[in-house]
DNA sequence: TCTGGGGTCCTAGGACCC
DNA sequence: TCTGGGGTCCTAGGACCC
């Protein structure tokens, strides 16, 4: 707790939807829902237009189509996001060493450390600067949050959204709290917040009134006691830089859920290559491996199992989840499973236990050999589609678009970008030769200089040219996107957000 | 067309050890 | 020979966050 407002929160607006309006001209002041289109798919971020109708992140797909028929509806594309979030990171970095990321679009950043803010004054400055540099510099708007802790930050950043600052002095934020729901506090949830309404206590002032041995009685030690002190308004935490990974994971819904054994037990397969191939991506080896199984019912259940010592080798992670999946009944069907490691280990490491174990399952060399990316590319989820919504695309005579839509052999494509009036609209056969996967066109010209959009070579900065990248980081399929670890690959050490 | 995917942290019980 | 008390590791589950 500072006596200066000098830790800041930045929060980029509704952004993904906000970075595919700023990409597609048409979209622009229109509803836009970002998510999963399958039937099982939810919202992950909708445009303040959409949210008018009601549509909120985490709500299922087919809700916010009952809600927002009209809206555009579009897959997500991390690649492009991630592109646009290295800039604004970059941005966070020329104001302190001291940048924490805590997603894509959000960070908080330590002014004081960065000797960029030592007051009220210039603290604000900083803020303002900074938004409009990032509107400069991605064509998006950001809501910045300053005070004297993290956890007021956060919440001065959620006060000033959308496109706005709001500046919390120290020494008022008792007061500032006091009336406000017992929700805006970081680590009350739903169960939580349901807990304490029981209680009788809905306000922050409330939670302040109970006292630190009431909250503890009802909540448990940790919670307890780090609740009652946030509903003082006091929160020491650091802001902190770097943070090891502690766990890799991953994990698919099924449009159906699988009933035949055999099935799942290839899935459980395919997932803990895609586990392994992201392990190693990131460099690390681990030692407990965990199975997660959710049934059709939506229990989920999770199996574990600890190894002697780390490890990162392919055969023993598959082994590992198969002998899982048989301590695990899955009569009446299945609707997820997972694969993940944890208990990392700081490096990969040669491991002699691991290696004999690989040997006894007669694990064929050649498996091992597969380069990680490779294991990672492989064609992933059952949603899958050639020419996905919103995917970018190139066609010979119309020049640069992208998938509206496709079906019966059709597909739809708005031919425009960034800078372009809102385009047209023409459809083509889904095997029109003409028509091939396209790069997303930087939103600000001349701005996304040395930022490949997939981690790999880079590229020029406002060329768009065809075939500019290698097939791999241009396919219309999402799996680059999904695997994540061309990112995590491309920049050792300077990307300090994980996926 | 009811509920994604990737994480973090905490709790609680049992095993095991001193 | 009617019960201590910690500490650590492992497993499973749950809440929460974006």
């Amino acid at each position: 707790m500072r006596a200066a407002p000098t830790i800041l929160h930045l929060d980029m607006d509704a952004f993904f939807a906000a970075a595919e309006q700023a990409a597609k001209p048409s979209l622009r002041g229109k509803p836009v829902v970002v998510g999963g289109l399958g039937p099982r798919g939810v919202v992950a971020t909708a445009s303040y237009e959409a949210r008018r109708f009601g549509v909120h992140s985490a709500m299922p797909m087919g809700q916010a189509r009952r809600l927002a028929p009209n809206a555009a509806y579009l897959v997500p594309r991390f690649a492009f996001y991630r592109s646009i979030s290295e800039q604004v990171m970059r941005l966070l970095g020329g104001l302190s060493p001291l940048v924490e990321p805590l997603s894509l679009d959000e960070a908080f950043v330590d002014l004081e450390a960065g000797g960029v803010a030592g007051d009220t004054a210039s603290a604000r400055a900083v803020g303002e600067r900074l938004r409009a540099d990032i509107l400069a510099t991605t064509g998006l708007t950001g809501s910045v949050g300053l005070a004297g802790s993290k956890m007021l930050a956060k919440i001065a950043s959620e006060e000033a959204k959308p496109d706005g600052l709001v500046l919390m002095e120290p020494g008022t934020e008792r007061a500032l709290l006091g009336p406000k729901s017992v929700r805006i506090l970081p680590g009350v949830g739903p169960a939580t917040g349901e807990h304490l309404r029981r209680a009788g206590m809905t306000t922050v002032s409330d939670l302040a009134e109970a006292g630190e041995d009431e909250l503890v009685r009802l909540l448990g030690r940790a919670h307890g006691t780090s609740l009652y002190r946030m509903a003082q308004g006091y929160d020491d935490r650091p802001v902190v830089a770097e943070r090891d990974a502690k766990s890799v994971s991953v994990e698919d819904t099924f449009a159906v859920d699988l009933h035949d054994r055999v099935r799942i037990r290839s899935e459980v397969e395919r997932l803990a290559e895609r586990c392994v191939g992201r392990l190693r991506a990131s460099g690390h080896s681990g030692r407990t491996i965990v199975l997660k199984v959710r049934r059709f019912d939506f229990s989920t259940l999770t199996r574990s199992e600890t190894l002697r010592g780390p490890t990162d080798a392919l055969g023993v992670v598959r082994e590992a989840a198969g002998r899982l999946l048989d301590s695990v009944d899955t009569t009446g069907g299945v609707r997820l499973l997972g694969v993940g490691v944890s208990g990392l280990a700081d490096y990969t490491q040669e491991d002699l236990f691991a290696q004999e174990a690989e040997v006894r399952a007669g694990e064929d060399v050649e498996a091992e050999s597969v380069p990680a990316e490779a294991v990672v590319a492989e064609p992933a989820g059952p949603a899958e589609r050639s020419w996905a919504p919103g995917h970018d695309v190139r066609h010979a005579v119309y020049g640069a678009g992208w998938v509206q839509g496709s079906g019966l052999g059709r597909v739809t494509v708005r031919f425009e970008e960034p800078g372009s009036a809102p385009g047209r609209v023409r459809t083509f056969a889904v095997d029109d030769p003409e028509l091939e996967a396209g790069e997303a066109v930087p939103l600000v010209r001349g701005a996304g200089a040395g930022l490949p959009v997939g981690g790999g070579a880079p590229s020029a900065a406002a060329g768009r040219g065809g075939a500019g990248l290698p097939g791999g980081s241009a396919a219309p399929s999402s799996a680059a996107d999904r695997g994540g670890a061309p990112g995590l690959a491309a920049g050792p050490g300077s990307h300090p957000h994980h996926l």
